[in-house]
DNA sequence: ACAATAAATGAGAATAAGTCTCATTTATTA
DNA sequence: TAATAAATGAGACTTATTCTCATTTATTGT
């Protein structure tokens, strides 16, 4: 496990410190997408707080963290670990849990072809989309463990 | 103009002010969303920021303020009237601009048929979707105005 | 392995978006 | 038109994020 961080880093060029691999190893604690403050609970003050904003700026820079914004306005940051497939997100309203969801290809064909149209009708490049989608879960949040 | 902004106040029970009037009236200066700090420059101080702050949240509450965030981590915000269609979003990154963009009703379609999967498979209620788009304007952004 | 150099870190100050408070003003209604 | 309730303005406050700079740590060439 702290070999993978470690890889990631050096993959990478980025030089392998201690609070490097403490915040990777925080990321990979949990599957789905985690707010900052999750994880500097985990870090548990073992990293600065100007550190852990750094860190995770080195690793969007190198593409391995994607970040982004909850409906309530909180900062979400997941890993992208090579092996990641394509995925969307689901939000509950309810518990604020989100999840990582996979659409069928047929759905990310049509949408790759809807996107080409969109990029004539613009004049745009498109290189990335997203697909959010909001909701509850039911059954007193089963899901959101 | 300022009839449709008292209109949309009095249908919705909020009573008539002039700082709603006139946050209205910043807001259907544009057509496209726009972030709370065009909001302030159109309105020159003729509305205190906890105002502003405040009139946004009423509009929100009676549904006829969209608020999300743009890539750059920017408060975004957007009238939805009547007549308005259930569109997306399409962002450019180099001058920040957002587009609405309607999707087809094909796409629609099948989106709404991959939601009642994950609605199943997640034992979740979804109510509302969004398709982010992410790119830039290539030609000097001659779409960004 | 070691010294020199560059890069990263910690601590806390600074910034900025958004919220809150409360005295005053404005809209609503009877 | 007066009484009452609601909305506003001004600025203090909060909180997330960024910045600064002195100190520590990693890297590299020998």
């Amino acid at each position: 496990m702290s070999e993978s961080s470690r890889k990631i880093l050096s993959d990478n060029n980025v030089s392998i410190t201690n609070p490097r691999i403490l915040v990777l190893e925080a990321l990979m604690e949990s599957r789905n997408p985690q707010t900052i403050d999750d994880l500097q609970k985990k870090l548990e003050n073992k990293v600065a707080k100007s550190t852990l904003y750094r860190v995770l700026g080195d690793l969007k820079k190198i593409n391995v963290l994607h970040e982004f914004t909850s409906p309530d306005n909180t900062t979400v940051v997941e890993l992208l670990l090579h092996d990641d497939e394509h995925h969307h997100h689901l939000f509950c309203g309810d518990c604020g849990e989100i999840i990582d969801v996979g659409l069928s290809n047929e759905f990310e064909k049509l949408l790759s072809e809807e996107i080409k149209k969109i990029e004539r009708k613009f004049n745009f490049q498109i290189n990335d989309h997203r697909v959010e989608m909001f909701g509850t879960c039911t059954d007193q949040c089963s899901n959101c463990k």
